[in-house]
DNA sequence: GCCGATTTGTCCGTATGTATC
DNA sequence: CGATACATACGGACAAATCGG
Protein backbone atom coordinates (compact mmCIF):
# COMPACT_ATOMS: atom_id res chain seq x y z
CA UNK A 1 0.00 0.00 0.00
CA UNK A 2 2.11 3.00 -1.69
CA UNK A 3 1.49 6.05 0.91
CA UNK A 4 3.85 8.14 -1.47
CA UNK A 5 2.80 11.78 -2.12
CA UNK A 6 3.40 11.26 -5.89
CA UNK A 7 1.19 7.62 -6.14
CA UNK A 8 -1.71 9.71 -4.23
CA UNK A 9 -1.36 12.81 -6.84
CA UNK A 10 -1.46 10.59 -9.59
CA UNK A 11 -4.42 8.81 -8.84
CA UNK A 12 -6.36 11.98 -7.49
CA UNK A 13 -5.59 12.81 -10.93
CA UNK A 14 -6.03 9.39 -12.28
CA UNK A 15 -9.78 9.32 -10.77
CA UNK A 16 -10.31 12.96 -12.00
CA UNK A 17 -10.04 12.12 -15.77
CA UNK A 18 -11.99 8.56 -15.59
CA UNK A 19 -14.80 10.53 -14.31
CA UNK A 20 -14.51 13.26 -17.03
CA UNK A 21 -13.55 15.72 -14.69
CA UNK A 22 -11.70 17.00 -17.17
CA UNK A 23 -12.95 16.58 -20.50
CA UNK A 24 -11.24 14.73 -23.31
CA UNK A 25 -8.87 16.67 -25.16
CA UNK A 26 -8.91 19.33 -22.23
CA UNK A 27 -5.87 20.60 -20.62
CA UNK A 28 -4.71 19.75 -17.16
CA UNK A 29 -4.10 22.23 -14.43
CA UNK A 30 -0.48 23.18 -14.92
CA UNK A 31 2.15 22.03 -13.06
CA UNK A 32 2.33 25.42 -10.86
CA UNK A 33 -1.07 25.57 -9.99
CA UNK A 34 -0.85 21.19 -9.21
CA UNK A 35 2.31 22.35 -6.81
CA UNK A 36 0.24 24.62 -5.23
CA UNK A 37 -2.74 22.85 -4.77
CA UNK A 38 -1.25 19.37 -3.48
CA UNK A 39 1.31 21.53 -1.90
CA UNK A 40 4.55 19.48 -2.45
CA UNK A 41 7.43 20.36 -4.94
CA UNK A 42 7.09 20.40 -8.90
CA UNK A 43 9.17 17.23 -8.96
CA UNK A 44 6.33 15.61 -7.50
CA UNK A 45 3.95 16.38 -9.84
CA UNK A 46 6.27 15.82 -12.75
CA UNK A 47 6.08 12.16 -11.42
CA UNK A 48 2.56 11.70 -10.92
CA UNK A 49 2.28 13.17 -14.51
CA UNK A 50 4.58 10.87 -15.93
CA UNK A 51 2.82 7.74 -14.57
CA UNK A 52 -0.29 9.04 -16.33
CA UNK A 53 1.35 9.54 -19.53
CA UNK A 54 2.55 6.15 -19.76
CA UNK A 55 -0.72 4.89 -19.00
CA UNK A 56 -1.64 6.86 -22.11
CA UNK A 57 -4.08 9.25 -19.96
CA UNK A 58 -2.19 12.42 -20.77
CA UNK A 59 0.12 14.28 -23.13
CA UNK A 60 2.28 17.07 -22.09
CA UNK A 61 3.34 19.40 -24.84
CA UNK A 62 6.67 21.65 -24.35
CA UNK A 63 5.46 25.17 -23.92
CA UNK A 64 1.78 24.79 -23.67
CA UNK A 65 0.38 22.49 -21.44
CA UNK A 66 -0.91 18.79 -20.82
CA UNK A 67 -3.32 17.55 -22.73
CA UNK A 68 -5.98 14.81 -21.32
CA UNK A 69 -6.18 12.29 -24.10
CA UNK A 70 -7.92 9.66 -22.23
CA UNK A 71 -10.97 7.98 -23.81
CA UNK A 72 -12.86 4.99 -22.32
CA UNK A 73 -13.17 1.66 -23.80
CA UNK A 74 -15.98 -0.75 -24.27
CA UNK A 75 -15.75 -3.76 -22.97
CA UNK A 76 -17.20 -6.04 -24.78
CA UNK A 77 -14.75 -8.95 -25.10
CA UNK A 78 -12.20 -10.09 -22.38
CA UNK A 79 -9.80 -7.50 -21.71
CA UNK A 80 -5.75 -8.30 -21.00
CA UNK A 81 -3.66 -5.38 -19.78
CA UNK A 82 -1.25 -5.08 -16.77
CA UNK A 83 0.30 -7.98 -14.31
CA UNK A 84 -3.16 -9.55 -13.50
CA UNK A 85 -4.26 -13.06 -12.18
CA UNK A 86 -7.24 -14.34 -13.81
CA UNK A 87 -9.26 -13.58 -10.65
CA UNK A 88 -8.76 -9.67 -10.76
CA UNK A 89 -8.88 -9.70 -15.07
CA UNK A 90 -12.47 -11.49 -14.43
CA UNK A 91 -13.64 -8.67 -11.45
CA UNK A 92 -12.51 -5.61 -13.81
CA UNK A 93 -14.43 -7.46 -16.74
CA UNK A 94 -17.08 -7.98 -14.74
CA UNK A 95 -17.68 -11.53 -15.20
CA UNK A 96 -17.70 -14.82 -12.39
CA UNK A 97 -15.03 -16.88 -12.87
CA UNK A 98 -14.48 -20.45 -11.77
CA UNK A 99 -11.46 -22.96 -12.80
CA UNK A 100 -10.95 -26.14 -12.90
CA UNK A 101 -7.68 -28.35 -12.40
CA UNK A 102 -6.98 -30.62 -15.33
CA UNK A 103 -3.35 -31.86 -13.85
CA UNK A 104 -1.12 -31.18 -11.08
CA UNK A 105 2.09 -32.40 -10.79
CA UNK A 106 5.76 -31.97 -9.91
CA UNK A 107 8.65 -32.09 -12.64
CA UNK A 108 12.05 -31.25 -12.93
CA UNK A 109 12.88 -29.29 -15.99
CA UNK A 110 14.85 -30.51 -18.65
CA UNK A 111 16.60 -29.39 -21.46
CA UNK A 112 13.78 -29.19 -23.93
CA UNK A 113 11.86 -27.41 -21.05
CA UNK A 114 14.50 -25.07 -20.06
CA UNK A 115 14.20 -23.83 -24.13
CA UNK A 116 10.69 -23.19 -23.75
CA UNK A 117 10.60 -21.79 -20.29
CA UNK A 118 13.53 -20.41 -19.15
CA UNK A 119 14.32 -22.38 -16.39
CA UNK A 120 17.44 -24.08 -16.01
CA UNK A 121 17.85 -27.50 -16.59
CA UNK A 122 17.61 -29.55 -13.18
CA UNK A 123 15.04 -26.93 -11.64
CA UNK A 124 12.24 -28.53 -9.52
CA UNK A 125 8.85 -27.23 -10.96
CA UNK A 126 5.47 -27.12 -10.15
CA UNK A 127 3.47 -28.06 -13.26
CA UNK A 128 -0.28 -27.97 -13.66
CA UNK A 129 -2.95 -27.31 -16.77
CA UNK A 130 -6.19 -25.53 -15.74
CA UNK A 131 -9.11 -24.88 -17.44
CA UNK A 132 -10.75 -21.36 -16.94
CA UNK A 133 -14.40 -20.18 -17.34
CA UNK A 134 -16.06 -17.27 -17.39
CA UNK A 135 -20.12 -16.69 -16.36
CA UNK A 136 -19.88 -20.43 -17.04
CA UNK A 137 -18.31 -20.52 -20.41
CA UNK A 138 -14.85 -22.48 -20.53
CA UNK A 139 -12.69 -19.88 -22.21
CA UNK A 140 -9.09 -19.94 -21.62
CA UNK A 141 -6.64 -22.71 -21.09
CA UNK A 142 -3.16 -21.89 -18.54
CA UNK A 143 -0.19 -24.09 -18.88
CA UNK A 144 1.36 -23.32 -15.66
CA UNK A 145 4.99 -23.80 -14.25
CA UNK A 146 6.22 -22.49 -11.07
CA UNK A 147 9.40 -22.64 -9.15
CA UNK A 148 8.89 -25.36 -6.48
CA UNK A 149 11.18 -24.19 -3.91
CA UNK A 150 9.94 -20.23 -4.37
CA UNK A 151 6.25 -21.38 -3.96
CA UNK A 152 5.86 -23.82 -1.04
CA UNK A 153 2.85 -25.56 0.07
CA UNK A 154 0.56 -24.96 -3.19
CA UNK A 155 -2.02 -27.17 -3.50
CA UNK A 156 -4.29 -28.02 -6.17
CA UNK A 157 -6.65 -26.53 -3.64
CA UNK A 158 -5.03 -23.54 -3.69
CA UNK A 159 -4.47 -23.71 -7.53
CA UNK A 160 -8.08 -23.60 -8.30
CA UNK A 161 -8.82 -20.06 -6.47
CA UNK A 162 -5.68 -17.91 -6.60
CA UNK A 163 -2.26 -18.90 -6.94
CA UNK A 164 -1.33 -14.94 -6.80
CA UNK A 165 -3.15 -14.14 -3.54
CA UNK A 166 -1.77 -17.19 -1.93
CA UNK A 167 1.85 -16.06 -3.43
CA UNK A 168 1.41 -12.55 -2.09
CA UNK A 169 -0.58 -12.68 0.77
CA UNK A 170 0.78 -15.85 2.12
CA UNK A 171 3.96 -16.42 1.16
CA UNK A 172 4.63 -12.52 1.12
CA UNK A 173 6.26 -13.08 -2.70
CA UNK A 174 6.44 -9.50 -4.48
CA UNK A 175 5.20 -9.56 -8.22
CA UNK A 176 7.38 -7.07 -10.24
CA UNK A 177 7.79 -7.77 -13.59
CA UNK A 178 6.62 -9.85 -16.32
CA UNK A 179 7.46 -10.04 -20.26
CA UNK A 180 4.92 -11.60 -22.26
CA UNK A 181 4.97 -12.39 -26.03
CA UNK A 182 1.75 -12.55 -27.91
CA UNK A 183 1.31 -14.93 -30.66
CA UNK A 184 -1.42 -16.96 -32.81
CA UNK A 185 -1.21 -20.88 -32.95
CA UNK A 186 -3.34 -23.61 -33.96
CA UNK A 187 -5.52 -25.64 -31.81
CA UNK A 188 -4.30 -28.54 -30.31
CA UNK A 189 -6.06 -31.34 -29.07
CA UNK A 190 -6.22 -30.31 -25.65
CA UNK A 191 -7.71 -27.00 -27.02
CA UNK A 192 -10.54 -28.57 -28.61
CA UNK A 193 -11.41 -31.14 -25.78
CA UNK A 194 -12.38 -28.33 -23.31
CA UNK A 195 -13.40 -25.38 -25.44
CA UNK A 196 -15.73 -25.03 -27.70
CA UNK A 197 -13.72 -23.37 -30.74
CA UNK A 198 -16.81 -23.38 -33.15
CA UNK A 199 -15.22 -23.66 -36.14
CA UNK A 200 -11.73 -21.71 -35.42
CA UNK A 201 -8.25 -23.68 -35.85
CA UNK A 202 -6.63 -20.91 -33.82
CA UNK A 203 -5.80 -19.60 -30.18
CA UNK A 204 -4.80 -15.97 -29.05
CA UNK A 205 -1.91 -16.96 -26.89
CA UNK A 206 0.27 -15.40 -24.07
CA UNK A 207 3.47 -16.89 -22.86
CA UNK A 208 4.90 -14.65 -19.95
CA UNK A 209 8.02 -14.91 -17.78
CA UNK A 210 7.14 -13.48 -14.06
CA UNK A 211 9.99 -12.31 -11.60
CA UNK A 212 9.16 -11.35 -8.19
CA UNK A 213 11.33 -8.48 -6.81
CA UNK A 214 14.41 -10.45 -6.45
CA UNK A 215 14.66 -10.00 -9.93
CA UNK A 216 14.29 -14.35 -9.44
CA UNK A 217 11.72 -15.94 -12.44
CA UNK A 218 9.57 -18.11 -10.41
CA UNK A 219 6.39 -18.74 -13.11
CA UNK A 220 6.35 -19.51 -16.73
CA UNK A 221 3.07 -19.32 -17.77
CA UNK A 222 1.06 -20.06 -21.42
CA UNK A 223 -2.35 -19.01 -21.47
CA UNK A 224 -4.62 -19.82 -24.29
CA UNK A 225 -7.48 -17.13 -24.93
CA UNK A 226 -10.45 -18.98 -27.55
CA UNK A 227 -10.57 -15.90 -30.21
CA UNK A 228 -13.70 -13.94 -29.61
CA UNK A 229 -13.27 -13.49 -26.36
CA UNK A 230 -9.60 -11.99 -26.70
CA UNK A 231 -8.51 -8.40 -26.32
CA UNK A 232 -5.42 -6.95 -25.73
CA UNK A 233 -4.52 -3.53 -25.05
CA UNK A 234 -1.84 -0.98 -24.80
CA UNK A 235 -0.32 2.24 -24.93
CA UNK A 236 3.19 2.84 -26.72
CA UNK A 237 5.39 5.87 -26.81
CA UNK A 238 7.46 6.62 -29.76
CA UNK A 239 11.22 6.64 -28.96
CA UNK A 240 13.09 9.33 -30.40
CA UNK A 241 15.59 7.69 -32.91
CA UNK A 242 19.04 7.88 -33.24
CA UNK B 1 17.86 13.68 -31.66
CA UNK B 2 18.04 13.98 -28.20
CA UNK B 3 21.35 14.99 -26.49
CA UNK B 4 19.85 15.07 -23.36
CA UNK B 5 22.18 13.30 -20.70
CA UNK B 6 20.17 10.85 -18.87
CA UNK B 7 19.22 9.40 -22.57
CA UNK B 8 23.14 9.38 -23.07
CA UNK B 9 23.35 7.24 -19.90
CA UNK B 10 20.51 5.36 -21.06
CA UNK B 11 21.94 4.27 -23.93
CA UNK B 12 25.17 3.64 -22.74
CA UNK B 13 24.02 1.39 -20.09
CA UNK B 14 21.63 -0.52 -22.56
CA UNK B 15 24.38 -1.42 -24.84
CA UNK B 16 26.56 -2.45 -21.99
CA UNK B 17 23.48 -4.85 -21.19
CA UNK B 18 23.06 -6.14 -24.61
CA UNK B 19 26.20 -6.62 -25.24
CA UNK B 20 26.16 -8.56 -21.81
CA UNK B 21 29.39 -6.70 -20.71
CA UNK B 22 27.06 -6.92 -17.70
CA UNK B 23 25.64 -10.66 -17.27
CA UNK B 24 22.02 -11.82 -16.72
CA UNK B 25 21.19 -11.35 -13.23
CA UNK B 26 24.52 -9.73 -12.17
CA UNK B 27 23.72 -6.26 -10.53
CA UNK B 28 24.51 -2.90 -12.34
CA UNK B 29 27.48 -0.30 -10.24
CA UNK B 30 25.39 1.66 -7.80
CA UNK B 31 24.19 4.86 -8.30
CA UNK B 32 26.79 6.46 -6.27
CA UNK B 33 29.39 4.84 -8.78
CA UNK B 34 27.42 6.03 -11.76
CA UNK B 35 27.59 9.27 -10.78
CA UNK B 36 30.89 9.19 -9.90
CA UNK B 37 31.29 7.71 -13.30
CA UNK B 38 29.03 9.51 -15.65
CA UNK B 39 29.82 13.36 -13.64
CA UNK B 40 26.24 14.21 -13.22
CA UNK B 41 23.82 13.93 -10.21
CA UNK B 42 22.12 11.19 -8.57
CA UNK B 43 18.57 11.87 -10.46
CA UNK B 44 19.91 11.88 -13.46
CA UNK B 45 21.43 8.60 -13.11
CA UNK B 46 17.88 7.13 -11.70
CA UNK B 47 16.20 8.64 -14.42
CA UNK B 48 18.06 6.68 -16.82
CA UNK B 49 17.79 3.28 -14.89
CA UNK B 50 13.84 4.01 -14.59
CA UNK B 51 13.99 3.89 -18.08
CA UNK B 52 15.69 0.48 -18.72
CA UNK B 53 13.30 -0.67 -16.13
CA UNK B 54 10.17 0.51 -17.71
CA UNK B 55 12.14 -1.74 -21.14
CA UNK B 56 12.32 -4.54 -18.62
CA UNK B 57 16.15 -4.59 -19.41
CA UNK B 58 16.81 -4.31 -15.37
CA UNK B 59 15.58 -4.31 -11.76
CA UNK B 60 16.09 -2.49 -8.74
CA UNK B 61 15.69 -3.64 -5.53
CA UNK B 62 15.64 -1.43 -2.54
CA UNK B 63 18.69 -1.44 -0.38
CA UNK B 64 20.44 -4.21 -2.38
CA UNK B 65 20.94 -3.01 -5.65
CA UNK B 66 20.17 -3.07 -9.73
CA UNK B 67 20.23 -6.55 -11.27
CA UNK B 68 19.96 -6.96 -14.84
CA UNK B 69 17.17 -9.21 -15.95
CA UNK B 70 17.82 -8.76 -19.81
CA UNK B 71 17.52 -11.96 -21.90
CA UNK B 72 18.02 -11.88 -25.87
CA UNK B 73 14.76 -13.01 -27.28
CA UNK B 74 14.76 -15.09 -30.90
CA UNK B 75 13.90 -13.48 -33.68
CA UNK B 76 12.02 -16.39 -35.49
CA UNK B 77 8.83 -14.52 -36.64
CA UNK B 78 8.05 -10.66 -36.82
CA UNK B 79 8.35 -8.99 -33.93
CA UNK B 80 6.31 -6.16 -33.02
CA UNK B 81 6.90 -3.62 -30.16
CA UNK B 82 6.84 -0.23 -29.69
CA UNK B 83 5.86 2.45 -32.13
CA UNK B 84 7.28 1.30 -35.24
CA UNK B 85 6.90 1.84 -39.38
CA UNK B 86 6.40 -1.19 -41.61
CA UNK B 87 10.02 0.15 -43.06
CA UNK B 88 11.24 0.25 -39.50
CA UNK B 89 10.20 -3.12 -37.97
CA UNK B 90 11.38 -5.06 -41.23
CA UNK B 91 15.14 -3.30 -40.65
CA UNK B 92 14.79 -4.58 -37.06
CA UNK B 93 13.51 -7.95 -38.12
CA UNK B 94 16.48 -8.35 -40.81
CA UNK B 95 13.75 -8.51 -43.50
CA UNK B 96 13.53 -6.91 -46.92
CA UNK B 97 10.33 -5.06 -46.89
CA UNK B 98 7.82 -4.60 -50.14
CA UNK B 99 4.56 -2.37 -49.80
CA UNK B 100 1.91 -2.27 -52.65
CA UNK B 101 -1.05 -0.24 -52.34
CA UNK B 102 -4.21 -1.87 -53.05
CA UNK B 103 -6.67 1.28 -52.71
CA UNK B 104 -5.99 4.88 -51.78
CA UNK B 105 -9.08 7.43 -51.62
CA UNK B 106 -10.86 10.27 -50.06
CA UNK B 107 -13.70 10.18 -47.69
CA UNK B 108 -15.24 11.65 -45.30
CA UNK B 109 -15.61 9.74 -41.79
CA UNK B 110 -19.83 9.08 -41.25
CA UNK B 111 -20.84 7.77 -38.14
CA UNK B 112 -20.21 4.10 -38.94
CA UNK B 113 -16.55 5.15 -38.97
CA UNK B 114 -16.61 7.24 -36.65
CA UNK B 115 -17.30 4.71 -34.17
CA UNK B 116 -14.51 2.38 -35.23
CA UNK B 117 -11.95 5.11 -35.76
CA UNK B 118 -12.36 7.32 -33.36
CA UNK B 119 -12.27 10.18 -36.00
CA UNK B 120 -15.58 12.62 -35.71
CA UNK B 121 -18.17 12.37 -38.31
CA UNK B 122 -17.20 14.78 -40.88
CA UNK B 123 -13.81 14.91 -40.78
CA UNK B 124 -12.23 14.15 -44.31
CA UNK B 125 -9.60 11.79 -44.49
CA UNK B 126 -6.97 9.52 -46.67
CA UNK B 127 -7.93 5.82 -46.39
CA UNK B 128 -5.47 3.53 -47.99
CA UNK B 129 -5.25 -0.47 -48.31
CA UNK B 130 -1.80 -1.57 -48.23
CA UNK B 131 -0.66 -5.59 -48.90
CA UNK B 132 3.20 -6.18 -47.28
CA UNK B 133 5.53 -8.34 -48.10
CA UNK B 134 8.66 -9.50 -46.05
CA UNK B 135 11.06 -10.70 -48.27
CA UNK B 136 8.64 -11.46 -51.13
CA UNK B 137 5.86 -13.23 -48.79
CA UNK B 138 2.38 -11.64 -48.46
CA UNK B 139 2.26 -11.20 -44.92
CA UNK B 140 0.42 -8.17 -43.78
CA UNK B 141 -2.73 -6.42 -44.51
CA UNK B 142 -2.83 -2.55 -43.61
CA UNK B 143 -6.17 -0.61 -43.29
CA UNK B 144 -5.12 3.45 -42.59
CA UNK B 145 -6.79 6.39 -41.99
CA UNK B 146 -5.33 9.63 -41.84
CA UNK B 147 -6.62 12.57 -41.81
CA UNK B 148 -6.21 14.53 -44.43
CA UNK B 149 -5.55 18.17 -42.70
CA UNK B 150 -2.73 16.84 -40.59
CA UNK B 151 -1.29 15.31 -43.72
CA UNK B 152 -1.24 17.05 -46.68
CA UNK B 153 0.79 16.02 -49.91
CA UNK B 154 0.23 12.08 -48.78
CA UNK B 155 0.73 10.68 -52.30
CA UNK B 156 0.26 6.83 -53.29
CA UNK B 157 3.92 6.95 -54.05
CA UNK B 158 4.74 8.22 -50.57
CA UNK B 159 2.78 5.58 -48.98
CA UNK B 160 4.73 2.53 -51.22
CA UNK B 161 7.75 4.25 -49.73
CA UNK B 162 7.24 5.44 -45.90
CA UNK B 163 4.20 7.50 -44.70
CA UNK B 164 5.97 7.74 -41.34
CA UNK B 165 9.19 9.20 -42.94
CA UNK B 166 7.13 11.63 -44.79
CA UNK B 167 5.42 12.96 -41.82
CA UNK B 168 8.36 13.29 -39.78
CA UNK B 169 10.53 14.06 -42.19
CA UNK B 170 8.62 16.48 -44.73
CA UNK B 171 5.75 17.29 -42.24
CA UNK B 172 7.23 17.50 -38.95
CA UNK B 173 4.90 15.86 -37.50
CA UNK B 174 5.95 14.46 -33.81
CA UNK B 175 4.54 10.77 -33.40
CA UNK B 176 4.21 10.42 -29.83
CA UNK B 177 1.68 7.94 -28.48
CA UNK B 178 -0.21 4.87 -29.86
CA UNK B 179 -3.01 3.23 -27.96
CA UNK B 180 -2.90 -0.01 -29.41
CA UNK B 181 -5.59 -3.14 -29.15
CA UNK B 182 -4.54 -6.57 -30.39
CA UNK B 183 -7.31 -9.18 -30.90
CA UNK B 184 -8.08 -12.38 -33.10
CA UNK B 185 -10.37 -11.97 -35.92
CA UNK B 186 -11.69 -14.06 -38.85
CA UNK B 187 -10.03 -13.77 -42.21
CA UNK B 188 -11.72 -12.14 -44.73
CA UNK B 189 -12.29 -12.35 -48.24
CA UNK B 190 -9.55 -9.99 -48.73
CA UNK B 191 -7.21 -11.41 -46.43
CA UNK B 192 -7.96 -14.20 -48.35
CA UNK B 193 -7.76 -13.03 -51.96
CA UNK B 194 -3.68 -11.48 -51.01
CA UNK B 195 -2.20 -13.48 -48.29
CA UNK B 196 -0.95 -17.49 -48.91
CA UNK B 197 -3.05 -18.46 -45.62
CA UNK B 198 -2.54 -22.04 -46.02
CA UNK B 199 -5.47 -23.48 -43.88
CA UNK B 200 -5.72 -20.50 -41.55
CA UNK B 201 -9.10 -19.15 -40.72
CA UNK B 202 -7.74 -16.24 -38.28
CA UNK B 203 -5.27 -13.20 -38.27
CA UNK B 204 -3.60 -11.39 -35.34
CA UNK B 205 -5.17 -7.94 -35.84
CA UNK B 206 -3.78 -4.74 -34.21
CA UNK B 207 -5.36 -2.04 -34.56
CA UNK B 208 -4.14 1.57 -32.99
CA UNK B 209 -4.96 5.40 -32.97
CA UNK B 210 -1.72 7.16 -33.02
CA UNK B 211 -1.24 10.98 -31.68
CA UNK B 212 0.82 13.46 -32.45
CA UNK B 213 2.56 15.84 -29.95
CA UNK B 214 -0.27 18.34 -30.22
CA UNK B 215 -2.30 15.07 -28.35
CA UNK B 216 -3.90 15.36 -31.34
CA UNK B 217 -5.44 11.92 -33.01
CA UNK B 218 -4.25 11.74 -37.12
CA UNK B 219 -4.21 8.03 -37.84
CA UNK B 220 -5.94 5.03 -37.20
CA UNK B 221 -4.81 1.91 -38.33
CA UNK B 222 -5.60 -1.99 -39.05
CA UNK B 223 -3.08 -3.88 -39.21
CA UNK B 224 -3.89 -7.55 -39.76
CA UNK B 225 -1.60 -10.33 -39.55
CA UNK B 226 -0.66 -13.90 -41.02
CA UNK B 227 -0.47 -15.69 -37.71
CA UNK B 228 2.60 -17.85 -38.24
CA UNK B 229 4.29 -14.79 -38.85
CA UNK B 230 3.55 -12.42 -36.45
CA UNK B 231 5.07 -12.37 -32.63
CA UNK B 232 4.13 -9.20 -30.39
CA UNK B 233 6.24 -8.60 -27.13
CA UNK B 234 5.51 -6.39 -23.73
CA UNK B 235 6.67 -6.24 -20.53
CA UNK B 236 4.28 -5.14 -17.43
CA UNK B 237 4.90 -4.47 -14.17
CA UNK B 238 2.76 -4.72 -11.43
CA UNK B 239 0.89 -1.83 -9.82
CA UNK B 240 1.06 -2.40 -6.19
CA UNK B 241 -2.84 -2.78 -5.33
CA UNK B 242 -4.92 -0.75 -2.92
C1' DG C 1 20.06 -8.80 18.07
C1' DC C 2 22.22 -4.45 17.43
C1' DC C 3 24.80 -1.10 14.86
C1' DG C 4 26.83 1.13 11.12
C1' DA C 5 27.75 1.20 6.13
C1' DT C 6 25.72 0.74 1.75
C1' DT C 7 22.02 1.12 -1.49
C1' DT C 8 17.72 2.36 -3.29
C1' DG C 9 13.22 5.33 -2.55
C1' DT C 10 11.04 9.74 -1.76
C1' DC C 11 10.93 14.64 -1.59
C1' DC C 12 12.45 19.26 -1.66
C1' DG C 13 14.33 23.79 -3.56
C1' DT C 14 16.64 25.95 -7.11
C1' DA C 15 18.66 27.09 -11.54
C1' DT C 16 18.69 27.05 -16.41
C1' DG C 17 17.05 25.80 -21.06
C1' DT C 18 13.50 25.73 -24.56
C1' DA C 19 8.95 26.05 -26.67
C1' DT C 20 4.62 28.54 -26.90
C1' DC C 21 1.80 32.48 -26.85
C1' DC D 1 9.86 40.98 -26.04
C1' DG D 2 8.05 39.22 -21.74
C1' DA D 3 5.18 35.82 -19.41
C1' DT D 4 3.96 31.14 -19.04
C1' DA D 5 4.71 26.24 -19.30
C1' DC D 6 7.21 22.11 -19.64
C1' DA D 7 12.24 19.81 -19.78
C1' DT D 8 16.60 19.00 -17.85
C1' DA D 9 19.87 18.99 -14.23
C1' DC D 10 21.99 19.69 -9.75
C1' DG D 11 22.59 19.04 -4.80
C1' DG D 12 20.89 17.98 -0.46
C1' DA D 13 18.05 15.67 3.08
C1' DC D 14 15.90 11.88 5.14
C1' DA D 15 13.52 7.28 4.98
C1' DA D 16 13.59 2.37 4.28
C1' DA D 17 15.67 -2.01 3.14
C1' DT D 18 19.76 -4.88 3.14
C1' DC D 19 24.04 -6.74 4.65
C1' DG D 20 28.18 -7.62 7.31
C1' DG D 21 30.52 -7.52 11.59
Amino acid sequence: MPKAKYDQIYRDLKEKIETEYYAYQEMLPSEHTLVEEYGCSRNTVRRAIAGLTADGYVQPMHGKGVRNIFQPIEQTAFTVGGIESFKESAARNRKVPFTRILQFAEITADKKIERKTGFREGTELLYMQRLRSLDGKPLILDHNYFRKDLTPGLTPEIAARSVYDYLEGELGITISTSKRTLTVERVTQVDEKYIELKDYNCMAVITSQTFDDNGIQFEYTQSRHRPDYFRFQDVATRHRMK
